[in-house]
RNA sequence: GGGCAGGUUGCGGAGCGGCCAAUCGCACCAGACUGUAAAUCUGGCGGCUUACGCCUUCGGAGGUUCGAAUCCUCCCCUGCCCA
């Protein structure tokens, strides 16, 4: 009983909800006492596979679970990713190549592999058994559920008062997900709190496909750089765990005060009285650590040293990266300040990069340019400089 | 099947024959300020053009007009009500 509590401890950390914690006390228990690893589910859909800090709040979750030595199936949704999870935003989804599914599930490995131990993962598709269902199984699934019932989900809700469409087959998408529980026979079903309904789903369909229900396991969901919004590549306020060292110490930094307990929590093993202090007594150096310990975790100390010694050095003493782009031309060639900025790719149109040297915000070595047409002749290793974070290099062509 | 209301630049949402590349809010970018930010203030925010100007865009295709996001026809899509 005492190494129930003590799993059970763990898992508990950073999550929102355990429904039902005592039907997981009692699987655990099982558990431990056969010798069995209880069966995690985690679903994802490999439409996007770029992962950000905001994956990595489950991952680390199945982490726990898997140094616990429990079984981790992570669920690959390429069929109901043709659906795609109900949200209101209306596309009909491609349906992925097998090339590009495999491409994908190499690069989902690679980025869990940061934080799970891939070679005791097993990775399922559910196509595999989805694919198969016939029309009468599908009809089976359906009838288990009412309108109602599907309606108390909370996006199908308020989309259903704001007279928004919902289409029948957005419907379907919860009960599939439910059914690829039965078909795995999962103990536990890990999610954010947004995928609650979906995950209960699960249960429902367990129980009436007479297996023992799954636990279901909510975590937080992290919020964006914006510090509003959930993190999400489409509101451009993530952190991708595929970046450079420099920018994730700079998306780290650029998040607003308010985050840093959240972020700490989250994503850092500090004990919370300790970073509570730190936010408190010193936000600038907190938010360095915490910048620092997030860079850490994906690559390592000395690589976090150098991206916050990076980061100062531009941002505090305005100095110059190291690595930026380079743009090269004819030694003795006269060009103008347009066509530098357009034809380096630094800037996407020319009416853009008039509208920067409007706005005095392009830079030769500390000097404003105020003339885009004036013909000048550069200097070889010379930086130009854009905004606070757009520099480019130009050097002579050999 | 019928009636009504809608589909506008990333999103929301004005415009309802010329002054519309199209008010405004959000997001975004830049400048100022700062502890990197956030907040705040200022400016910008389709493309080409050193100015004048031109080109593409307001669900789609045609049409009326000197001129259409705005009017007409047909089509596609969404919501509500009726059957």
């Amino acid at each position: 009983m005492k190494e129930v509590e003590k799993q059970l401890q763990i898992i508990k950390r950073n999550t929102v909800e355990v429904i039902e914690e005592q039907e997981l006390k009692e699987k655990l228990k099982h558990s431990i006492d056969t010798n069995t690893p209880l069966r995690i589910k985690y679903g994802i859909d490999p439409t996007a596979p770029e992962i950000h800090l905001g994956h990595t709040i489950p991952i680390n979750k199945l982490r726990d679970f898997q140094v616990l030595g429990h079984k981790i199936l992570f669920l690959i949704g390429d069929f109901t990713a043709r659906i795609g999870d109900p949200t209101g935003r209306n596309e009909t989804r491609p349906i992925l190549s097998e090339d590009q599914i495999q491409n994908n599930l190499l690069r989902y490995k690679e980025q869990t592999g940061k934080i799970l131990d891939i070679s005791k993962t097993e990775f399922v598709y559910n196509s595999h058994w989805l694919s198969k269902l016939t029309l009468e199984e599908i009809v089976k699934l359906l009838s288990v559920f009412t309108i109602a019932q599907i309606l108390e989900r909370e996006d199908f809700s308020r989309r259903y008062k704001a007279n928004k469409p919902i289409f029948f087959h957005e419907f379907l998408y919860p009960l599939l997900q439910g059914y690829d529980s039965c078909a795995l026979k999962s103990d536990v079903e890990l999610g954010a709190t947004e995928q609650k309904f979906n995950l209960l789903a699960g249960r429902t369909l367990q129980e009436s496909f007479k297996q023992k229900k799954q636990v279901v396991i909510t975590v937080p969901i992290l919020r964006g750089t914006d510090g509003t919004l959930k993190m999400s590549k489409s509101y451009n306020n993530h952190i991708p765990i595929e970046t450079t060292p420099n920018d994730m110490f700079g998306k780290v930094m650029s998040i607003p005060d308010d985050l840093m307990e959240e972020y700490f929590q989250l994503l850092t093993s500090l004990d919370t009285p300790y970073f509570k202090n730190i936010v408190k007594e010193n936000p600038r150096q907190a938010k360095g650590l915490l910048a620092k310990k997030i860079v850490e975790r994906f690559f390592d100390e000395r690589t976090a040293e150098g991206a916050e010694e990076e980061f100062d050095k531009i941002f505090k003493e305005k100095q110059i990266p190291e690595d930026i782009p380079e743009f090269l031309i004819n030694k003795g060639h006269e060009i103008t300040i347009l066509d530098i900025l357009f034809n380096s790719g630094l800037l996407p149109s020319k009416a853009e990069a008039r509208r920067m040297i409007a706005q005095r915000a392009v830079k030769i070595d500390n000097q404003t340019m105020d003339d885009p047409y004036a013909k000048i002749e550069m200097k070889d290793g010379q930086v130009l400089k854009v905004g606070k974070r757009k520099f480019l290099r130009i050097k002579f062509k050999e």
